[in-house]
DNA sequence: TACCCGGAAGTTCT
DNA sequence: CAGAACTTCCGGGT
């Protein structure tokens, strides 16, 4: 069989995700050939399908200046052609993570998990590296808000059965859904520096909806992470959420980055949304807007004085300090998770080390298991661009990225600290949640020459 | 009409 | 029971 029909026949029967690192490279030789284009060097897409499909133009551009953007443009065909599922998203420069493969059903290479091995590349250790056993814990705030992902699964009836509101159920209304004539298109870009505390990408959102568990019908109101009463968010920290997301930014948007001033685009959505995570189903943007001027004498929100519908964060809301816990949802107790204290509080000892990560950890009730990612920092650009993909992906459903414990240390080459916590939720196990952690691990980072692919392994 | 303001009381949590 | 963080309601302002 010639090389090309080889190529092509992989290409007619896996999705790009499935590829091996093999695959990978043997699809740049057939564009090569296919497009007349200069041959891509192999090692500038050292990597599996997965990380292939989650580069994005502006990845493909650099590697490839010359032809960067054809080569992204024929994988994105391959993933809309193999998918039935396209994410928009990706036309605009956001990878596609959004292929239904739950990571949970990869097993991971021996070696990956024990946390006394290395081997220059990824390797996942327990979170305390005095333990061979991961730590389970529990009573860890995700910061992961309980988003209606605009696109997936949600339907007007699961939203209000009554009220109609168009910001809702489109990711797009338009200005005279809200009436307050915004133009939502001119909000900033965002920027990396705030989205990646908790990035949900659209692309991500997508793939999160893949692991979802099947709720109650009627928790079908929450498509994305549905997951307990205890996740109980505040109303800065949510509009925050809102806030990193592009896909509300219909709802609420950056107006002027630097200065952590926003805008709210549809008042009524909003608040709508907040209702429903608050299980408030009367929520208006008139309540909100109440809760919200008590966050002007405590500092956290102030209005922007002739800018309606705009406020502003006074301090960078990682700084915000968050106090006791307010008023919690009404009950879901279809959701409710088990909570055992003595587990929380192995954890919150341990983890007492780093402020940041206690005051994250220490107010919720979900059950969780860290783990710790050590990547050899390294000088490589490809690397570290993968490091940061790596970050950016550990947010899905039952995972929540804790920034704040990232250490890395360009200069002396010392390992990149990556420390991430798992949540459990009640359909999925703990270990299913680690397991999807480290095949998103996996996916993300380019696998050590001679360890096996995910697929490889699992197939 | 829509948004904004802050007081007051009530609710639901830790 | 105290207190936080809202929620609900309200009268008034722009």
């Amino acid at each position: 069989m010639l090389f090309n029909e080889a190529v092509f026949h992989f290409i007619q029967a896996k999705h790009p995700q499935q590829w091996t690192k093999e695959e990978v490279a043997a699809w740049l030789r057939w564009c090569g050939e296919e497009y007349s284009i200069e041959t891509v060097p192999a090692d500038k897409f050292d990597m599996n399908g997965k990380a292939l499909c989650l580069l994005k133009r502006s990845d493909f551009m650099e590697r490839v200046p010359k032809n960067g953007d054809l080569l992204y443009n024929a994988l994105n065909k391959l993933v809309h052609k193999n998918s039935g599922v396209y994410d928009n998203q990706s036309q605009s420069g956001t990878s596609y993570q959004n292929i239904p493969t739950a990571p949970s059903s990869f097993q991971i290479p021996q070696q990956f998990s024990s946390p006394d091995q290395t081997n220059g590349g990824l390797v996942l250790l327990s979170r305390s590296n005095a333990q061979t056993t991961p730590v389970y814990t529990t009573k860890v705030k995700p910061f992961v808000p309980i988003l209606p992902h605009p696109a997936n699964h949600i339907t007007k009836q699961d939203i209000l059965p009554v009220t109609t509101v168009p910001g809702i159920l489109s990711p797009a209304p338009s200005p005279s859904d809200t009436g307050s004539g915004s133009d939502v298109d001119s909000c900033p870009e965002y920027d990396d520096r705030l989205v990646c505390r908790n990035p949900m990408q659209p692309s991500q959102l997508n793939y999160m909806n893949q692991l979802r568990p099947t709720m109650p019908t009627g928790s079908e109101l929450v498509p994305f992470l549905r997951s307990k009463e205890s996740d109980c968010r505040l109303l800065w920290e949510f509009i925050y959420q809102l806030l990193q997301n592009p896909c509300y930014k219909e709802y609420v948007c950056w107006e002027k980055l630097d200065d952590y001033v926003f805008r709210i685009n549809n008042p009524t959505g909003l608040a709508q949304l907040w209702g429903h995570q608050k299980n408030r189903t009367n929520m208006t943007y008139e309540k909100l807007s109440r809760a919200l001027r008590y966050y002007y004498r405590m500092n956290i929100i102030k209005k922007v004085s002739g800018k309606r519908l705009t406020y502003k964060f006074m301090q960078p809301p990682a700084n915000i300090q968050k106090g006791q816990r307010g008023a919690k949802p009404h009950s879901r107790s279809h959701l409710l998770t088990t909570c055992k204290d003595e587990e929380a509080d192995n954890f919150d000892s341990e983890m007492r080390s780093d402020d940041t990560l206690s005051s994250e950890l220490s107010q919720t009730s979900i059950e969780t298991k860290p783990i710790k990612l050590e990547i050899p920092e390294s000088h490589d650009p490809l690397r570290r661009d993968t490091r940061d993909k790596l970050t950016r992906s550990m947010s899905y459903p039952g995972m929540v990225h804790l920034s704040s414990v990232c250490h890395s240390t360009d200069i002396n080459d010392q390992p990149f600290d990556f420390t991430m916590t798992t949540l459990k939720r009640k359909e999925k196990s703990v270990d299913d949640s680690v397991s999807s952690a480290r095949a998103c691990a996996q996916l993300t980072f380019p696998l050590p020459v001679g360890l096996n692919s995910p697929e490889s392994t699992n197939s």
